[in-house]
DNA sequence: AATGATCCTTAACTTTTACTTAACACAGTC
DNA sequence: GACTGTGTTAAGTAAAAGTTAAGGATCATT
């Protein structure tokens, strides 16, 4: 069981079905919680503040679309992940929840896999900064796990702080990053470094891959041109 | 027909089902583009750089998982929407190209309905983001993340203080700036610096757009013509 | 623990770029 | 026609970034 900080609420009226689904998101590491029907739901909801939250659209006392509107409305929850439950082939329902501001829904009888995957492709987006993996632009190919990149074919391993420089400028391409957000996200806040280091790795990248990659914003920082 | 910036590509390989959506797009105000097989999505996708991307599964030369994937590898794309399209209770495509990193799917029949409802439902949460770092008056946008200045289909990088200064006048079109406000925030309150400094940049700016963009008023300061 | 290699940071210096100034020209106003 | 505010230009100055080499830290290897 993998560890991940996503707290989950689950809000539906039928016991069996809400353990169901518990279930299934705890196995996969997610904090989760419940509610049986949409007043409870929301009181949850404010008290635990849920990345993302399963409602289900048919249900006593507040249903889905209303509880998505209510907490639509406030700020806390402009960003919190809604998906609808909805029962099969309902398409009015389907298209009321996603004018209701939800971001996704999933017709009953609900299958773990599916909603398993659904869940993990919404978190995603919600943590951008993310950049496991490869990340690939241009001719580079950057390898988080070996910290390798591919250029044109062959491949480097940079010193690390070389390749975290380089990585957080291509993981933005375009974007101009100051030199403070530079020393924050590669040397940390804690430690404090001279003007001119960040320059001397700069120079050692762009001795490394030729200097067309790399650009200079003076009085602001440097970019990654795409 | 509402206006939005919004660019969508379609890419699937039967020619009617492209057009359809497209169509239906096309009515709702999205700049549309397609393209009929994988290859061609990769090519199109990098050169108008869409903001969501409708993406058929079942293709010929590359299919929509291997698109998606590919995509989702280049920082560019990172934060592109992703819809695929499935044929109808393919459960296995579905997950597959949700792990993929796609963002929805939708079952085939398309009901024109449901694609724009989820459309929407995706760029409402693309919105925000998109909004901040740019703004565009005219034949004028100005990139703050890039610190770019794009002017006609060209684009230039101006120096520190000519880039605020258009910066500032350009995001009230109109208003007459006085020179104080101008020298507050620019320049900041710390530094004094003589009366022609304003004037130099200001030339310099007109030197590199032409005359008619930044007007005098005097006795009291500048604004940008809209 | 000693060795050697690699990597990181620094300091001094150079180069580049941007910014400011000063001197003067011009236009409108009283 | 003197006064005021702005336009223009080129030159001087300041600030930021580039460059280099050296010293110290770190790490793996023996």
């Amino acid at each position: 069981m993998e560890k991940n900080n996503f707290k989950i609420l689950v809000v539906d009226d039928e016991p069996d079905i809400v353990e169901f689904i518990v279930y299934n998101l705890k196995r996969e590491g997610y904090e989760v919680s419940s509610a049986h029907d949409g007043l409870e739901g929301i009181k949850v909801a404010e008290k635990v503040k849920p990345d993302l939250i399963v409602l289900d659209i048919m249900m006593p006392r507040l249903d889905g679309v209303e509880v998505c509107e209510h907490l639509r409305r406030n700020p806390t929850f402009k960003n919190t992940l809604i998906i609808f439950l909805t029962a099969l082939g309902d398409e009015q329902s389907e298209i009321k929840g996603l004018n209701a501001g939800a971001d996704d829904y999933i017709v009953k009888p609900i299958k773990p896999k599916i909603l398993l995957t659904r869940v993990k492709a919404l978190l995603r987006r919600l943590s951008p900064d993310e950049v496991s993996g490869k990340n690939q632009i241009g001719d580079f190919i950057i390898d988080t796990e070996q910290y390798l990149v591919h250029y044109k074919k062959d491949h480097y391993s940079l010193p690390r702080k070389e390749f975290e420089l380089l990585n957080l400028l291509i993981s933005k391409p375009g974007k101009v990053f100051h030199r403070d957000e530079i020393l924050n996200k590669v040397w940390g806040t804690e430690v404090i470094v001279g003007d001119r280091t960040i320059d001397v790795h700069i120079r050692k990248l762009r001795q490394r891959f030729g200097d067309d990659h790399i650009s200079t914003v003076k009085g602001i920082g440097y970019k990654f041109e795409a």
